[in-house]
DNA sequence: CTGTTAGCGCGTTCAC
DNA sequence: GTGAACGCGCTAACAG
């Protein structure tokens, strides 16, 4: 391993005059500069990170902390928070709940050990003791939902796509053709997520001076097998709808596969639409019309936002939200 | 920050103690390590990554540098590992090189930073030149290719699919099915990953006694775009073939996709097999019959490997193939 | 069994 | 302009 010990061997200067001339920081005369950049350049010099980190408290990594990598819905938003990063010089650390609030909190405790600048972090269910244990961190955070908190809430941006709009143009797309018994397929009831997402649902349907049929709230737990079976289930216990609003691409493809089994072709006798618009979509036949949750652009902003708190020290809150875009192709038709 | 002073002073005990408790290392009364503990629980203490990195020369983390983020075929491989590396205690830092071979240059450069243990590794091309930075980094490395290197190999090992065998396992199955004139849709020949199937696909139909008819060979791009592109104007100018072995899943639905819009109806006018076996062969209709390339096995096992390599100082090289598996759907369809 | 001591490589005073 | 010296938090060798 070659360090500043070396170069400054090699060029007869002082270890702190090579650390002026690499940091381009104090005083160092033209001369001395480009011996040392040179000798740097020739020996192959480069900093040990672990040193540089424990006398700057600088690591120049962020860890992503998603609940499930095998989830499609966060491809486009790793790819965008790795792609801004790098702008930067920085490296991701990919961090992985399960989808489990006890693993939540060992990752965030684990955090305290410094190893990273910032926190970019995403959760299906914010709770406050989520939230304090976030904020025990002591690390500038964005979290990828909205979430209120009752106290202060000067160390955390929320960056998110409104949800609960996603779901309202979803469902807004199968009223305005024509359907009216329109099936929701979403996950537990319990967590934010299909919680907002269900608000949306309710609301359209509520504008349209429809109210909502319970029987028409299917759960299932957000993949494509659980999806296939719940839908299954309901049409063979009798379940009567025109349209189903998928609370993702995964349960979309899923219900797609049962209404094939069942003999039901898409989009003559059921339409379906999902929430996602993946490439999950283009693969289906026919195409599936989806809503775009923009998770690139959430990715994006998410690493400016994580960046500006860590270079320009800003300590206050600025909320990010995007909105979801329809975009439709063959899974839904009109009806009379 | 809580630091090992802090847990001495409270304890009245020295530093040293204060690690020998926690390390578990060298002597230690168990009244003092009792003590030792609790305040460590109370004072919440994280040791600090850097400083334990800068003694130690430990970072516990592992970089898993990969040519594409989006592409579905590395989802289980990145589970694979993040899910093996979780055991040990090791996070992995996300590489991402673009499938540019000066950035993978670039990251291998950054690497000798020393901000990591071990280095997984993945490309779509290997030259002398890049095994011979990764060789520079001076860190245990798995790579998820076969490549040899007329040179010493200690210092890498390869865990990897393999590769021809995948392709002539799906040439096979046309074979099987009646196939004779079947259409090869790749990337650019120039590259390994490429060769390599090419390779399997030829080794097939000749033992068949079919020689490669070269106007059945389409250079796409392994996307879904690029196939969709390629394969239609296969047909446009006249192509024909009763059905195309794709090189990867995203190819495999562009030539489904391609294929619908040409009135042709799969499998009955053409049948389509991929390589990859990714959920996106779940979601086509019909659903497409593929080449599982045991990615989350090759995942897992390039992880407990580069662990081997890390924690027991093996430096002799080690390399294991998995076996490619055909899962049949309904996209194949036997003529006579 | 315990405490003292000396660095790991780098960044930052502070004299010169 | 430059260099000597100290310390970030932790580990390990050594002396007690």
């Amino acid at each position: 391993m070659v360090t500043i010990y070396d170069i400054s061997k090699k060029t007869g200067l002082s270890a702190s005059t090579v650390v002026r001339a690499l940091n381009g920081t104090g005083y160092c005369s033209q001369s001395a500069k480009a011996a040392i950049l040179n000798a740097a350049q020739e020996l192959g010099y480069v900093p040990h990170q672990a040193a540089k980190a424990l006398k700057s408290n600088i690591t120049q990594k962020v860890m992503l902390c998603i609940p499930d990598i095998m989830n499609p819905y966060y491809f486009a938003m790793i790819q965008g928070v790795t792609q801004t990063l790098e702008r930067y010089g920085y490296n991701i650390i990919l961090g992985y709940t399960m989808h489990s609030p006890k693993k939540e909190l060992e990752v965030l405790e684990s955090l305290k050990g410094r190893y990273v600048d910032g926190l970019i972090f995403g959760s299906f269910d914010y709770t406050p003791s989520l939230i304090h244990a976030i904020q025990s961190t002591g690390l500038p955070t964005v979290i990828t939902s909205l979430y209120e908190y009752s106290q202060n809430q000067d160390f955390y941006d929320c960056v998110y796509i409104n949800q609960p709009r996603a779901a309202w143009i979803a469902t807004e797309h199968c009223l305005e053709n024509g359907h009216t018994r329109i099936a929701f397929l979403g996950g537990d009831v319990k967590e934010q997520n299909t919680r907002e997402r269900l608000e949306g649902y309710s609301k359209a349907l509520e504008e349209a001076s429809l109210s909502v049929d319970k029987s028409l709230v299917i759960n299932a737990d957000f993949t494509r097998e659980g999806a296939y079976h719940a839908f299954h289930s309901f049409i063979k216990h009798g379940g009567q709808c025109t349209a189903v609003v998928a609370c993702n691409d995964l349960m979309g493809v899923g219900c797609m596969n049962a209404c094939r089994e069942l003999g039901l072709d898409i989009p003559h006798d059921i339409s379906i639409i999902s929430l996602d618009n993946t490439d999950y979509c283009l693969c289906t036949n026919p195409a599936m019309t989806s809503v775009d949750m923009m998770q690139g652009q959430v990715g994006e902003e998410a690493a400016r936002c994580i960046m500006n708190r860590i270079l320009e020290k800003r300590n206050f809150q600025k909320n990010t939200a995007f909105s979801p875009m329809l975009i439709v192709r063959n899974s839904v038709r009109k009806i009379d």
